[in-house]
DNA sequence: TAGGTTCGGTGACTTTGTCACTTTCAAATT
DNA sequence: AATTTGAAAGTGACAAAGTCACCGAACCTA
């Protein structure tokens, strides 16, 4: 995997000088599921490229819980660190490889050079940033203003796409929601109750998915 | 005011020729409170720099309800409009000016020019998003895990700062945390009710600042 | 001073979050 | 195969937050 800049789509049209020039002084590191790779009170020094797998970025309160903020997946870059980079601030936020991951690292002096030099490198960065920065947003409005139950739904609908099988526990779909897993385990049995799931330990079976879209969309109970 | 540029405290080192070309090609605006200055819908077309007064961003939803995301001050720039600008996608949050507010605009191509050949400006740019970044991580913290009695209370203490009468309503509150009028008034009520302010028309005023900022550091009620 | 508007109060109810357990299940260990 | 153990999920009681529908008081302003 030395063509690794060719993997991600909106680099692909760089010079080849710069292609080269990154493939030089950047480095390829490969870590295994359940890695924490960034994480309040570890520095960045380098800014980050997915290559393959995904990474969860997640926050934690005092009290515990914890929220998915959203994931970095193969050809995404990773805005916390080139924040904390370029911001001088600290993470706040910690980020843990969901299965084996593969990503480059380039070195801050050259990443200054490509903003600079390379508009096409510089509009990657910029639109990584809004993109995220408006996913947060739109994340701020789900957590402050809507309803659980639509919520969790919406989030069944979405991991269900390859299977109606969905391996997850009651814990886990709390921490993608922000909320507590008595509330998660009580709607999906609710949910259940209404013949739309089918529960078991670690999976939730969607059984009545045009039934459960059509409440994700009414957004009334 | 045709120095605008040296009241942005990171940008005063810029070179005496980056300032000409800055105040040759930028804009200023002036606008009274109450205008909203950009809002979903409107497409940027300038990066926004806030040279006096305080633009509120807020964010609205589908019921009605609005939280405030953050206030450019005086000396910042909008990263709203910087990211819709880099990032080709729409806003969807709106900004308000609180007070009469004078800002001045670049053109993007002036934007790109800087980004690419000042250092200092690029530097600027990217620690106003990562500060905003971290600021909206936090605001979600807050949101989806804090106590909203400890959340008002630490609210009131900042408003307090000049002056122990605070000039604002219910519902003006409400927004600010994201949370519905109703709450806000049986919080104050209790607040009251425990001599930590007094309540008035359209004012809150502080009687027990201590007590209050006791209340909370404690995040126990 | 009359009428409208904004602001705040209130009670009943729902939803969400917390706490302190218990039970169930599955896999590892004896 | 029986037992232990830890994770996952269930439960009931309660507290906090949000919703709804309505009321009355305060304040413009015409």
């Amino acid at each position: 995997m030395q063509d690794w800049i060719n993997t991600i789509n909106e680099l692909s049209d760089l010079s080849a000088e710069w292609k080269r020039e990154i493939e030089k002084r950047g480095q390829l590191v490969s870590v295994p599921a359940g890695i924490t790779l960034f994480a309040p009170g570890k520095p960045a020094e380098n800014m980050v490229f997915l290559i393959s797998g995904s990474v969860k970025v997640q926050q934690m309160a005092e009290n515990g819980r914890e929220i998915v903020l959203y994931r970095i997946e193969a050809g995404e870059s990773c805005i916390m660190t080139t924040a904390c980079l370029m911001g001088h601030a600290e993470y706040s936020a910690e980020g843990i490889s969901e299965s084996p991951v593969t990503f480059a690292t380039l070195p801050k002096s050259l990443f200054d050079e490509l903003v600079a030099n390379a508009p096409i490198f510089r509009e990657f960065v910029f639109a990584t940033f809004s993109k995220r920065m408006i996913e947060l947003l739109m994340m701020i409005n789900d957590v402050a203003f809507r309803r659980m139950d639509i919520r969790l739904a919406e989030r069944l609908i979405e991991l269900s796409k390859e299977t109606r099988y969905i391996n997850i526990t009651h814990q886990e779909l709390a921490t993608e929601l922000g909320t507590a897993r008595e509330v998660i385990s009580r709607q999906l049995q609710e949910f259940q109750k209404r013949d739309w799931i089918v529960l078991a330990r670690g999976v939730v079976e969607i059984t009545d998915l045009p039934t459960i879209s059509k409440f994700a969309r009414s957004a009334l109970p």
